[in-house]
DNA sequence: TATTGTTATACTCTATAACTATA
DNA sequence: TATAGTTATAGAGTATAACAATA
């Protein structure tokens, strides 16, 4: 019996309807779309998301940062070294535990071109969005998690 | 200067208007509750997704599992022993290298209890989304990633 | 007492390379 | 030559526990 050269394409899948398989699915697609966009700059999305909410939030301690992004504190230590290491990003001591989070000069540059691969690789999944699509979207998935 | 106690509600949050963000975090929660929500019946996602598509298609093989859900052969090896291990599935020799993989009895009965679950869990997301907004959710996001 | 930062550790999913055997 | 299955290995994100130092 040949095989049928349709074959993958008559599989059923169930998960199909369901809304937590589709949001793995298209949120996998996104990461690892980003991950290959962001490469060239030495950095990974956690990294860059990081690097992003320390622009945003000059003076902002690391756990801070960790419960914006749902990043347990244990996780946030060798995430900061990262960007430390890399120089971009500097720590003031705020009290004897905490640092206030700044971007370095250099960081800022990079801040710019993530946002520039950013907004691209945005625009990749969105074209065939139309601007109220797009808008709806954001709001139901962030309502989702909130 | 004395802390703001709404400090951390007054950070900025440049990520929010990002859908790949959103996408993550709401995809990251509902997984993390799906994980929780199958644990008793010792299951993970992977795997009650992987039974519940064998079930679907009898006779599969894993290869076209691997296809259908965007798992590559090597990881199939170990996702697919272990749902023989626990004799959720019976492998038949098709071929020289391919086996047709089906749901034993223990295997269908285990089924039913991941779909009630997963039903379950669906709802808990969806509550406040009207059918209309579940439904095109679930096509927006099937187009991002197809 | 609670919080911050840190280290160590482990688990899951994912990714690649390489090998065997078969179509 | 291409495909199916497997093994080994590594990376990335995430999780908990435990500890020291400080509020």
């Amino acid at each position: 019996m040949a095989a049928d050269p349709q074959l993958a394409s008559a599989l059923i899948d169930p998960l199909a309807p369901l809304l937590g398989y589709q949001l793995r699915r298209a949120s996998a697609v996104m990461f690892a779309d980003l991950t290959r966009s962001l490469a060239p700059l030495g950095l990974r999305p956690t990294e860059s998301s990081a690097l992003l909410c320390i622009e945003a939030n000059p003076g902002v301690t690391q756990s801070e940062i960790g419960k914006m992004l749902a990043i347990q504190r244990a996780n946030m230590a060798p995430l900061t070294a990262a960007l430390d290491d890399k120089g971009l990003i500097a720590r003031a001591q705020v009290n004897g535990r905490s640092h206030g989070l700044t971007v370095t000069g250099a960081g800022a540059d990079v801040c710019g071109q993530v946002r520039a691969i950013i907004a691209e690789h945005e625009r990749r999944f969105t074209a065939g969005l139309s601007p109220q699509a797009y808008q709806r979207l954001i709001v139901e998935l962030a309502a989702l998690w909130a």
